[in-house]
DNA sequence: CTGAAAGCGCTTACAG
DNA sequence: CTGAAAGCGCTTACAG
């Protein structure tokens, strides 16, 4: 049983070494401020007796836990797997420990967990997109935890977050497509509601389309939570209208990696039968055949850079501006011309 | 600030309820030991202040952090990414929150991370395998820490585990091969050194060779750290030398992914040139050209079973016997006959 | 540079 | 069923 054995207290250490238990503290969080012989003995005792700080003390006593609560729809999800990956490597290189919580895609999951990492004592909290219910903005800003918002920009919102616009890279993603000719475009999106990410890009689609004088209302869409096979039915159902899209643009990479092997269900060749594109640039984007023309977000870049910022955000306490990380467009094989509607009919 | 706002204690609801601290604990934490008309009262006070424990306060007397710490390779395995969100799940409908840290397969950072865990407080640890120091053992057995051995299982070592054999899934996949007629069979591995996952596959993949009167000093076999384009660049080794191998068994999906690749820059179909396996069935191993004939590893299940397991540890003290999941082989299309040695070398 | 001492906000035997 | 009080093990003004 643990609690019946008892470890060494900073007492124990401070009596070993002839110091007072301040002294002790010190030498561990302040050590300059301890002249050096003083040190050296209290160093020893540390040592000899395997002193390790107990943590509840600690943080009672400092009011902080350093450590960082992360709320995201899954680690199942490669960018958010790669994110987190990158912003805990971050944190450990500046001491803070990362407590994860996920909501499965179920966003009235989300306030249940927020209540309960701060309740654990996060110092900071690492939030996905800006949806959110106003009481629970309201709790986070009465507890005054600092909160930055990842995954998301949008520049007319004053509030601390880092990641990129959605909407902005959807739409350059949707001219890319129009340029090569596409008219009738398909979209497989993730689900909108409870989801920033996924309307947003649903909304860049329609700006870019409108700004050609098409409309959205005459494309056909479907709605579907991320996953492959969810792609590879979708697919399969757009195609098998009557007025067959020449392109699918897809809300994320895993639903493109879907719609291709729809494709290849249907016998249809892309690109020369039908375009696809994704959206993210995870791995698999390279992996599938042929290559998917995509969204790249740089998912490391963010999660470290949040990390960055959440422990700016702890430690100095004051607002950060929204920052934009950009995108890019990367050009592969799926995407291609439009093939004239009477040849692809077949 | 923070620490400048002072929230309301429990000593604030007393008062406000007039009764003592002991007794709004006691409606917090063990509400039947309170009458009715109490507890009523107290609630009301509760709700009226928005009182939320202090995290410090209570781990410090109580003890216990109701956190569980996670240490892995990486999360952007997706085996690891699936099993942890499993986890998670589980914890936090046991009330637990999960502390994670992940050692980006280097191995010599565990120790770090796992003294960083426990100095928050973890009440209980989920390790990946068994390969570690006997140094960084026995701390874990002087701080009495609830430990939990996952993704591995080794019947002879008699510590608390979750996993699977990986030798004798490894062993299982390879007879499956030899069944085919493969003799020649090059292996694309994990680095083995500090990865008993990846050196038990290795190990079953020799014993089932010996079964046949075949030797793995025979095979060609390349280890290289996971990552689709290692699978590809070894893919391309392995089948540029005079006595190809005709059939290639790679130690991930992640790997055998690249290899397919691999294959298809060099012109050769699968299976019909040369088979190739994989490990796990992550997703990846069904959206692949051809799919993956791999080991069908439980992911989830084990992450579920783990934080069960953990809790009963935590919250039990009485030790767990090693339990194994059990594996199973899917059969794909990547795994074919072998082929007369000079028909293929054309 | 160092020490004595208060205080952080809970939980939990121990009484009653 | 409830309360008075000790105690958990630190940190940090405040003195000196």
């Amino acid at each position: 049983m643990r609690s019946s054995r008892s470890f060494p207290t900073l007492e124990d250490v401070a009596k070993a070494a002839g110091v007072s238990t301040a002294t002790v503290s010190r030498c561990l969080n302040t050590p300059d401020r301890v002249i050096k012989p003083t040190r050296e003995k209290v160093m020893k005792a540390v040592d000899a007796l395997g002193y390790t700080p107990n943590f509840g003390a600690r943080v009672m006593a400092a009011k902080r836990t350093f450590t960082i609560g992360a709320i995201i729809p899954t680690m199942e999800n490669a960018i958010f797997a790669r994110g987190l990956q990158a912003f805990q490597e971050e944190l450990h290189r500046h001491g803070y420990t990362l407590l994860v919580s996920s909501t499965a895609y179920r966003p009235e999951l989300e306030e249940e967990q927020i209540r309960a990492l701060v309740a654990r004592g996060a110092d900071g909290l690492l939030l996905i997109g800006y949806d959110r219910d106003p009481a629970l903005n309201a709790y986070l800003h009465q507890r005054a935890i600092p909160t930055l918002i990842a995954w998301a920009f949008k520049p007319e919102i004053p509030k601390p977050a880092i990641g990129f616009d959605n909407r902005a890279a959807m739409a350059r993603l949707t001219r890319e497509v129009l340029a090569q000719g596409h008219r009738r475009i398909g979209v497989i999106s993730g689900i909108a509601k409870g989801n920033d990410r996924a309307a947003e890009r649903l909304a860049g689609f329609a700006e870019a389309l409108g700004a050609t004088g098409l409309d959205l209302r005459d494309m056909p869409v479907i709605e579907t939570p991320y996953g492959f096979e969810n792609g590879e039915n979708a697919m399969i159902r757009l195609m098998q209208t009557d007025a067959r899209p020449t392109a699918v643009m897809c809300g994320n990479d895993v639903l493109a990696a879907g719609a291709l092997r729809g494709a290849r269900a249907l016998g249809l060749a892309v690109p020369q039968d039908v375009s696809v594109t994704g959206f993210d640039d995870i791995e698999l984007a390279r992996i599938v055949t042929p290559p998917l023309t995509t969204v790249h977000v740089p998912h490391r870049e963010m999660g470290t850079k949040a990390a960055i910022a959440l422990i700016a955000l702890v430690e100095g306490g004051d607002s950060l501006p929204p920052t934009d990380l950009g995108v890019s467009i990367k050009r592969r094989e799926s995407l291609g011309p439009a093939t004239p509607r009477d040849e692809q009919a077949g």
